[in-house]
DNA sequence: TATTTCAGATTGTCCGACAAACGGACAGTT
DNA sequence: AACTGTCCGTTTGTCGGACAATCTGAAATA
C-alpha cells in the first residue's frame, strides 16, 4: 500500500450543515442581529437555493447550539448562547467522560477560592442583600432539620448550590462562573448522598455565614480561606462515606439529577 | 381576561424535540451504547410512530450536542461530546457576551498555574517528550524570526498553545482542562495581535523552558510561580499595545479566528 | 378606545420519491 | 493470496407537495 502523494481529504459537507454555518457565521458577523426573528424558512430556502426541509434541519442545528431560541410555538429567534446551558452539557459530558469525584474536588479547590476572593473585592450591597436572604433560608431549614422534621435534603442543596453561584455572580468574572458551573452542578448529587448520611447542615451553614462575613469585611484573604476550609470539609465528608475520590462520577450521578431537558426548565429571563 | 385559577403552563414539545430527548435519554442510560451505529431513521420512525422528516430533524439536535458522529457519507455513530468540542462552544459564547480580556486574564491567572503545578505533580515520561518536541519546534521558529525570515506568528502562537495544552493533558484533570480550554483558545487572537508588536517570541520559549525545566524536576512550587509570571508577562504585553483590558473581546478576535466550523477541523482521533 | 374577527403568514408534521453513497458478497485477474 | 471490478440491498441526503395548528397584524366592531 504504497501512499507517495497523500492526498488531501476530501470532504463533501452536507447541504443542511452548510446552511447551519451560513446563518452561524452572519449572525456572529452581526448581519443577523439577537433579538431578531429569523427569515422565514421559505424565504431562506429560496435564498440558498434547497428545499425547506434541508433548512430546517440546518435550523434544528443552530437550535442547539444555542444561537436560535423558540419560545414556544412562536416564530425562533436569534440568540445569544446562554451560559448555564453550555455548563449544562459540560456536566454531562464530564460524567459520560467518568470523570472522578477527584478531579472534580480538586477543580473546586482552584475554583472556588478564587472566586470567594474576587467576590470579597467585588461585593456590592444588592449582592450581599440576596447572599443574606439565601443564608436566612437555609438557616430556616437547618432549624427545620434540628426539630426532627423529616429532611428536605433537596431544598437544602438546592440553596447551597445558589449560594456558590450567587457567589460567582458577585466576583463578576464571567469566564470563571462559566467554568465554575459545571462544577457547582456535579457537587450537587454527590451532596445530596452525602448529608443525609452524615447530617452536617449546620456546618454548611456555618461556613457560608463565614464567607459572607468576610464579603461583607471586603476581606478577600479570609474569604479565600474560609471557602478552601468549605471545600475540604466537602472531600472530608465524602471521603467518611463509603465513597472513594476515585471511582467515576456516573454511578453516584446518573440517578439523581440530569434528566435531559432539565437544563431548559431551569432558566429565568 | 380574567384568570382566576392560575393553571400551569401547558406545555406541548414539538416532536422532534421529543425524539431528541428519547434517544438522548437510552444514550445517558447506556441502553445506546457509545460506538454503536445509530438505528436506521426508518426503523426510529416507526418505533417513535412519527415521520421520518421528524426523526432526522431530532438527529440534528444529537449531532449538534455532540451525541451523534457522522464520519462523513457513512453511518452516523453514536459518541461521546469531545470537550474540545463544547470549548469552542464556550468560547464563541463568552465573545458574543462581550467578556473583556480582564476577565480572561484573570481566569487564566487562576487556571494556568494551577495546572502547571498539577503537571508538575503528574509529569511522565511521555508527556515530558511532547513537551520537549514542541520545545523544539518553537526554538526553531524563533530562529527563523531572529533570523529575519518573515514571521509566521500563526505557526508560533499554535505552538504556544499546544504548550499549554500538553501541559493541561499532563496535569490529568479533565475538569481543569475543559475549563481551560475556552480560555486558552480565546487567548490565540489576542496573542497574534500582540507578538508581531513587541516581538517578545523568545520571552515566551525562555519561559515555557523554565517550566518544562520544573517539571523535569518534579518542582511544583516552582512550576506555578514560572507560569504565574508567564501569564503576568502577557498582561503587560496587553497593555502595552494600544489595547485596554476592559475592552470586549469581539472587535479583537472576531476577524481573527472563530470561523463557524474551525472547531471540526481540528481533531485527530 | 378596547375588543373581536378574520385573512395571511409561518411553523410542525406528514407523505412519497429518487439519486448518491455505503456495505458486503461474488467473481475475475494477476 | 491479493487486488479489481461489479452487482445489489440498505440508508442517508434532498426534493416536492400537502395540510392542520398557531401566530401576526390589520380590519371591523362594540
Amino acid at each position: 500500500m504504497q501512499q507517495e502523494h497523500g492526498f488531501n481529504r476530501i470532504e463533501r459537507a452536507p447541504a443542511y450543515r452548510l446552511v447551519y454555518d451560513a446563518i452561524e457565521r452572519e449572525i456572529l458577523a452581526g448581519r443577523l442581529r439577537v433579538g431578531d426573528p429569523l427569515p422565514a424558512e421559505m424565504q431562506l430556502a429560496e435564498q440558498f437555493g434547497v428545499n425547506r426541509s434541508t433548512v430546517r434541519e440546518g435550523i434544528r442545528l443552530l437550535e442547539q447550539s444555542g444561537l436560535v431560541e423558540r419560545d414556544g410555538g412562536k416564530r425562533p429567534r436569534i440568540s445569544l448562547p446562554h451560559y448555564l446551558d453550555l455548563a449544562s452539557s459540560a456536566s454531562r459530558a464530564l460524567i459520560l467522560h467518568s470523570v472522578t469525584f477527584r478531579e472534580l474536588w480538586e477543580a473546586s479547590m482552584v475554583l472556588e477560592p478564587a472566586i470567594a476572593e474576587d467576590a470579597a473585592r467585588h461585593a456590592n450591597a444588592a449582592g450581599l442583600a440576596e447572599l443574606s436572604a439565601n443564608l436566612a433560608a437555609m438557616e430556616a431549614s437547618v432549624v427545620r432539620f434540628e426539630s426532627g422534621a423529616e429532611a428536605d435534603v433537596i431544598e437544602f442543596v438546592r440553596l447551597d448550590r445558589v449560594f456558590h453561584e450567587i457567589l460567582a455572580t458577585i466576583a463578576g468574572n464571567r469566564v470563571l462562573a462559566l467554568a465554575h458551573e459545571p462544577v457547582i452542578s456535579l457537587f450537587i448529587p454527590a451532596g445530596q448522598l452525602i448529608l443525609p448520611r452524615l447530617r452536617t447542615y449546620r456546618r454548611v451553614l456555618e461556613a457560608h455565614r463565614h464567607i459572607f462575613d468576610c464579603l461583607n469585611a471586603k476581606d478577600h484573604a479570609k474569604a479565600r480561606l474560609w471557602m478552601h476550609k468549605h471545600m475540604d470539609d466537602f472531600r472530608r465528608a465524602y471521603e467518611m462515606t463509603a465513597l472513594s475520590l476515585d471511582d467515576p462520577l456516573d454511578a453516584v450521578s446518573l440517578g439523581v439529577s440530569l434528566g435531559g431537558s432539565a437544563a431548559r426548565d431551569r432558566e429565568k429571563g
